[in-house]
DNA sequence: ACCTGAACACCGTTCAAGT
DNA sequence: ACCTGAACACCGTTCAAGT
């Protein structure tokens, strides 16, 4: 599992083969099938593996809207550190998250908000925090990937400034290349929370 | 890329390979690398395709407030009746994604949120509308696939329930089940538009 | 300019044979 | 019970040869 994690990170998604791991593990190819049921196995539970991590790490602060903030931002960094933990949550749905649900839901109700909303409210910020971290991890490693960052987003920008049935105002490009993603994220989050304490 | 998309609706994302590709195009397995880089540029043009048409086709509506509903729902469909493109969203940005991302901004301005906040705020809703899109599309792909969608998550349930570290309230299993993905999805959009109405 | 399809360099998974 | 590694059935991509 450690093994398979470690390949991941280091050579991406595609870095996961059969041979590469058993090679690592200096083992016969057929050996991890008899720990595993197949390469789908082991990405999910490399995903479950790193998930739980954050959410078990991240249980030390009092107050719930600060705890719900560490939570959201513990998710982001492991996404970040292992992009394709991101791309696995989209594809499928995994016992992790569920967790995830569950402890969110919980300091949501902690901060006030009422039992029957619990679900709405908790999917819905998780569905955020995972959809932003995926984001941005994946525009963060196509930038990492010796693509110059600003250079790419201009070209987005002016690739779409050419699309006529929808023109864009001129300094969208600016403010696309202008921003912390971190920041970002966490304002996020923030719009979510004043969003549940004014309707809920 | 008609025929590629009908192959990834029908099979999935391992559906989509060059030898059936080619086979259903009655061609050589070398002739698409005259039109096209490659698998990934295929999927790549395939997924934007889909969005593109969803941007374009959701322009009716005059109260931006319903215009938004109106987009992000037309993404959950989309997301819905082709699953791969949530995946393929959270794996690489996409030119599409950076279009869904200014016209969600044009109607956030239209509907007075003031012009530094909108690049925040509109990739916050983007982010929220693709997690929550993929994530459901993922949950219902899981239920189609012959599992019993009830039994699943009560399983899902049960599982979490063994975790001591963070023991369920009773009902946990029941609330899981009874929702419609639909509504659910448009809930958090209301809790999105709310925060940005509290907030900014 | 575009297509063909054999060839190449890979995959994940299985399974008889070993220990 | 667990491991080995050859074998099998696939992949994506390339490229000399054709039209």
């Amino acid at each position: 599992m450690q093994a398979s994690i470690e390949l991941l990170d280091a050579e991406g998604e595609d870095g996961l083969t059969v041979r590469a791991l058993t090679a690592h593990l200096s083992t016969g190819r057929g050996a991890i099938y008899h720990h595993v049921a197949g390469k789908d196995d082991l990405l999910a539970a490399g995903t479950d593996a790193v998930i739980a991590e954050v959410i078990t790490a991240a249980g030390g602060d009092q107050d719930p809207s600060q705890a719900l903030r560490a939570l959201a931002l513990g998710i982001f960094d492991a996404i970040d550190a292992h992009p394709w933990v991101g791309a696995q949550l989209a594809r499928q749905p995994q016992p992790a998250i569920f967790r995830l649900w569950t402890g969110i839901g919980t300091l949501l109700g902690d901060l006030g908000v009422a039992e029957p909303d619990l679900p709405t409210a908790g999917s819905a910020l998780v569905s955020y925090v995972l959809g932003a971290s995926a984001q941005y991890a994946a525009g963060a490693r196509r930038a990492a990937d010796g693509e110059d960052r600003e250079a790419h987003l201009q070209q987005l920008a002016e690739q779409w400034a050419g699309d006529e049935a929808n023109p864009a105002p001129g300094d969208t490009a600016a403010l696309l290349v202008e921003h912390d993603d971190r920041d970002q994220f966490l304002a996020g989050v923030d719009i979510f929370l004043a969003g549940i304490a004014a309707q809920m």
